[in-house]
DNA sequence: TAGTAAAATTAGGCAACCCTAAATACGGCA
DNA sequence: TGCCGTATTTAGGGTTGCCTAATTTTACTA
């Protein structure tokens, strides 16, 4: 009776469907210590959790095997992440955030926002199509805008690109790329690139800046022409 | 441990002390069936609860004489019903709710919201001293403006008067008292007065409405004057 | 194909909250 | 003063979610 009528997740539910929802994009099923790891709980937390969600009809799980997400699951996970990226952008936009600040805060919100609000969130900023870290908000039927834009390491060297997306949600990383000057629309110009997973260098304004492999490959940039 | 350092409180703690903070406002100890009531739970769910409070120092506990809150305690509620007021206040001015609609949002809200998020609504509002009912609005530092008004059927026939404040979270009894046309602001002319707590009559613009004595005594007022 | 290290699950617990049923305390009245 | 109804607390349970320690499974390697 309450699994068929209450269609209420749990805060903890929501998240576990949007961590799952972002590791099975990687193209594989997602792992107990993928899922623990992702939302800093002991693999056996994840494991008693997963079956609960299996029961639910959220996610299918075979032990040993990982889990992937229902259409159901599916669903969830796409609400809760347009609530996240819609907040992200309202905060932003409206309340003076900045772009490397907002996602703890949203983080909270998501789970206590209703239908109504993130709707008049949405609309008041024209329904955007991209939250302030260049990530697509997926839009009410759960369709959304694909950015297939190219690591900064892979851009070469001469070449001009904009920042469209910085995947990230660790605050320090997003502060020290806010730091460096760079911020989703930023234009660059690659100046080096160290070969094996070397570090990346470019040119903002007239500023030099090296960006680590590891980091620079969270960078998703448009290359927009040759530079001179 | 814990208790020392955790500063977080849950919702549901933090709905107890608003629950617990309204209740003693009358002028006694909040007993455990007032506060069940108020919070639409078992008595025995509350003495449990009211227990674990005592013993996080937010509230003093004698045993069948009922619970008042601690120095703490009151923190707690002005806390959250800053937040709960500012936020209200917000989606009314910004994001085009009803004053009538807005209450459970603020519900739920009011638990997920930062203090920085909070004082940025403050500040985009320029730090407004009521909300869309006309509760007053704590301050950060705990005070708050004392709105010293007249019940409706306390006002003599003849008396023009201005609605200020709502005292009800009744979604129902918000949706009536607008639907009648009245709202915080609204001007209005007592036509009527039946004794024995009997309804008033009032004129609003062109039109009378009646309201009967347990919703009038939620309406208070300011007597703006004689009316020819 | 046996051996093993890593990954995952099971076992056993705990804290927060809520509930119903049963027991108990309180306060007013006869 | 003693009885009685009401308010309150205690007893006993349930769910969600998280944890550590122990066990089991898997997959890889020798
Ligand atoms: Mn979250
Ligand atoms: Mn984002
Ligand atoms: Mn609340
Ligand atoms: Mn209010």
């Amino acid at each position: 009776m309450t699994a068929l009528t209450a269609d209420e997740l749990t805060t903890s539910v929501e998240d576990y469907l949007k961590a799952i929802y972002a590791i099975t994009r990687q193209g594989h099923p997602a792992t107990t210590s993928e899922i623990a790891h992702w939302l800093n709980l002991s693999p056996p937390s994840v494991s008693g959790m997963v079956k609960r969600l299996a029961e639910q009809g959220l996610l299918e799980y075979q032990p040993y095997k990982g889990v992937e997400l229902t259409a159901k699951g599916r669903r969830g996970a796409l609400t809760i992440l347009r609530r996240h990226r819609i907040i992200e952008a309202y905060l932003v936009e409206r309340l003076g955030y900045s772009w490397d600040s907002v996602h703890q805060e949203a983080e909270r919100l998501e789970h206590a926002v209703s239908e109504v609000l993130i709707e008049r969130m949405a609309d008041a900023l024209g329904n955007p199509e991209f939250d302030p870290h260049g990530d697509p908000i997926p839009r009410p039927d759960g369709s959304m805008a694909e950015a297939t834009s190219t690591p900064m390491p892979d851009i070469e060297v001469g070449q001009e690109g904009v920042l469209h997306q910085v995947r990230s949600n660790d605050a320090e990383q997003l502060r020290f790329i806010a730091s460096v000057g760079l911020k989703p629309g930023t234009v660059f110009t690659v100046v080096a690139q160290q070969p094996f997973h070397g570090p990346t260098t470019i040119r903002i304004g007239d500023t030099e800046q090296v960006i680590g492999h590891e980091l620079g490959s969270l960078l998703r940039c448009e290359v927009s022409g040759e530079q001179g």
